[in-house]
DNA sequence: TTAATTTGTTAGTCATAGCTAACTTTTTTA
DNA sequence: TAAAAAAGTTAGCTATGACTAACAAATTAA
């Protein structure tokens, strides 16, 4: 009786909430996760987030004292790991069999990874020979929860001269990842840094003989891999 | 203005509700669909149902005196055909495709047509080719909500002598549908009526040099298409 | 180190979708 | 045709997961 598995009673809201803890968690490792922080991911009320770590406390999953912040403890972070599993595959098969370009599989993925099935993940997992990364290059936890950290840095932290390679994408909004394959930029794309404007933290960049300038904000958005 | 379409505004109970009134329907074209038939076939208390149906005539989608059975408007068809549609499409990647047994895929597709993606649905179609039928030999409605109907009667309706060609087999039950492999029967197998037992309604068949005796209930589930 | 601001909590409300128990209407049977 | 049974309805309750408004604690700034 090592581990009380509690094999699946968890509501597509609870399943959600952990998930977002998790992200939360890992987004900056040095910075404790707060109720009102989760409660604007989440796009929720502070008393609602409030109310449900409540629950996911009592059941086990979250840990945090009164006032203080929060975390998951080792359950907690199996369910998120799991979700976030079956939200990389679906998205991965979405792009890959169905047609789906890469900004319009988050919302659909949003939905499928709460069907509760352990054959149908590890199936599809099987149809598609076991993918690595999702559209977004995103690693893939495999069926015992693994999964590698690739090292990874905001486009947005380098500075001039700077050579990186696209290795990831934030997938949270449409008009990003739509404007990302307008100017031609893809995963793997070598972009090299030109400039950091000082006045807006613009930056020119270069790639595939293309040079164009992004804003800040784009650059945060954007997961490079350093290469000089 | 012709047709004010409420685009995907339907919880996940609304739609079963509606997908259930359509199944009892069809199921039995003479006999109107009461309230309780409605409870029992759900399993759910009368109560409940009263009460979403209330919902569904505000909505437009079910129409029903007070004290009367129950009808559905186009709009209410209209759901419920879209929703069999997506049901049987997931029944039949998950068989084809992700190696799952026809007992495994009705639970499975029961959350799978909730996921609310036309581009989904109609993408998994062209993946598969559009098939015609599911894995228990129902027809699969096409994206416009056209569909055939091909004529059926159970097993348990012919008389000795009778030779018939399976056609389809009710997919509610697990146990069911792991019997009818057992035993050898499949889709399209031909089958002959050796005696239909007047003490308790069971039968003698005939399929594939194979002689067994199912029960009336047995029959019941077992859709046919007589051929002598 | 006090005051302001931010963060977290609690109380009370709402909608959805179940339930039981009691009641009314309709249908069937005697 | 009157009584019994079945079918349908209503009232009132529960749980989940949102919300707002009011309040308390912790942190930051003055
Ligand atoms: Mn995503
Ligand atoms: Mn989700
Ligand atoms: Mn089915
Ligand atoms: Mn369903």
């Amino acid at each position: 009786m090592t581990n009380k598995l509690n094999l699946n009673n968890l509501t597509k809201s609870e399943e959600d909430y952990l998930k977002a803890i998790f992200q939360l968690l890992i987004e900056d490792a040095s910075v404790k996760v707060g109720n009102n922080q989760l409660a604007d991911y989440l796009k929720v009320s502070p008393a609602s987030t409030n109310n449900m770590i409540k629950k996911l406390k009592a059941k086990g999953y979250v840990v945090s004292e009164k006032y203080g912040k929060l975390d998951l403890t080792e359950g907690g972070k199996s369910v998120a790991v799991r979700l976030i599993r079956k939200h990389r595959l679906w998205e991965t098969f979405l792009c890959n069999y169905l047609n789906f370009t890469w900004d319009e599989v988050h919302d659909v993925a949003e939905q499928l990874e709460h069907i509760k099935s352990r054959k149908l993940i590890d199936e599809l997992d099987r149809f598609m020979d076991f993918p690595k990364k999702d559209p977004h290059g995103e690693m893939i936890p495999n069926a015992n929860g693994e999964y590698s950290i690739v090292p990874k840095i905001t486009l947005s932290s380098l500075s001039e001269g700077d050579v990186c390679q696209l290795v990831a994408v934030n997938d949270g909004s449409v008009h990003f990842l739509k404007y990302v394959s307008e100017i031609g930029l893809a995963l793997s794309s070598e972009i090299k840094i030109l400039e950091v404007r000082e006045f807006d933290k613009s930056i020119r960049i270069k790639f595939d003989n293309t040079i164009e300038t992004v804003t800040r904000k784009f650059a945060d958005n954007v997961f490079v891999n350093k290469v000089v």
